[in-house]
DNA sequence: GTATAAATGGAAGGGTGGTTCCGAATATGA
DNA sequence: TCATATTCGGAACCACCCTTCCATTTATAC
């Protein structure tokens, strides 16, 4: 229950706050969540003690940082929400996901890791999860996405994206040839062309061992 | 060039050097490499300085670590390249790659990054990716592989596969649906089963705009 | 058993980076 | 313009962790 009655922020605290908030933006993007706050300090041309009076310590200003680029994913996921071919609104979201993390590396790292960051940004993670599980759920109904594949994978299979494309950084040949294997790996699976099945160490052994000796060795 | 010149060490020493290493690999395994020397020497049963005058830099026992589970790694592709079904071998050497990267968090955190060690491991990393490569080109003659990716991809891949090894712990079930999808997008390409283009977003919007009119408005 | 060199443990040193604090500067409202 | 509360800056503080150092202990050779 934030308090009503107190006065409206002065106007230089809210220009400032807003200029830390884009310099982390910017910082976290490109150098990922480890910058120091003196950093973003000099980039936003203020202090440290500025910083920290407005996010009073650094997992506020990244949960700041990071909220920003989930409402813009959300309204991507959203939009693409509106596109009637199911299959395609699938593949365009995963699409934007990729090429905005590949220019996100904060937001990659963040969706990468298992540290969850607490309280305001919950319900804005529900509400993309909601999208996001719609448009799996759409794809594989429309028989466009394989059909054994839940919400958990498609969080591990999110976060293999976003590592990949964080990786990939700039270069956007790499990020999409992982993606495009990725989306293709995730057709319906075609019962026709089963893969090879792996085989253990030991089977694999007694293989080698059998066509060892029919060789011969002398 | 060591100096053989020098005495064997003590035999006490060796035994705490080996204490230390498989402490550092049980603990880099558990919680990633950024473990306290202090911890490692904990669990060693050993004082910080013993752990630093056998690794002298936390760098230097981190390399030893993962230098045994490369040589691990290594083997296990030599021995998938025994396999003489080519897709089959690469099937077999991806699947092990993401169950040991599931049980050893610190290789995946350290494939999946872009740190690289200097020094010793160099030369085991060559022959690990001479391995690999010659596993993915093998399936790849074999058609059991798409002909578009090359090294660099495989190496995004596996980092990937890594970290979704990582995210996935200890659940195998994840981890199998992961690799599965990533395999089934690795099979080569069948033109006749294209998935729908993405969107741009630009292309959605107007797609959207046009069937919202055609449902007109009140 | 003794001498000697090697190994040990943990306290001290040093660097990094987040957080706190307060005198100085500044916006705001009268 | 003036009074006042807010905000600013950055030095000081603190916590964490890697590394170094040395007095003490222990293995080894004779």
């Amino acid at each position: 229950m934030t308090d009503v009655t107190s006065r409206p922020m002065r106007a230089d605290g809210r220009r400032n706050r807003q200029r830390v908030l884009e310099a982390a933006v910017a910082l976290f993007a490109d150098d990922g969540l480890k910058v120091p706050i003196e950093e973003v300090a000099q980039r936003a041309g203020v202090g440290v003690g500025t910083v920290c009076r407005h996010f009073p310590t650094k997992d506020a200003l990244i949960e700041a940082a990071l909220t920003g680029m989930c409402e813009q994913l959300l309204e991507q996921a959203r939009l693409a929400l509106t596109d009637p071919d199911p299959g395609r609104a699938f593949a365009t979201f995963v699409t934007a996901l990729a090429d905005f993390q590949g220019h996100h590396r904060a937001l990659a790292e963040e969706m990468a890791s298992t540290i969850d960051l607490p309280t305001s940004t919950k319900q804005l993670k529900e509400a993309l999860h909601e999208s996001v599980t719609e448009l799996v759920e759409r794809a594989q109904q429309a028989g466009a996405v394989r059909e054994d594949i839940g919400p958990a994978d498609m969080a591990m299979l999110f976060a293999g994206i976003a590592h990949a494309a964080g990786l990939a950084g700039i270069d956007p040949v790499l990020r999409e040839r992982y993606l495009a294997i990725v989306l293709d790996g995730l057709r319906p699976l075609d019962p026709t062309a089963l893969p090879g099945r792996p085989l253990s160490f030991e089977e694999l052994d007694q293989l080698r061992r059998s066509s060892e000796s029919r060789a011969g060795i002398g």
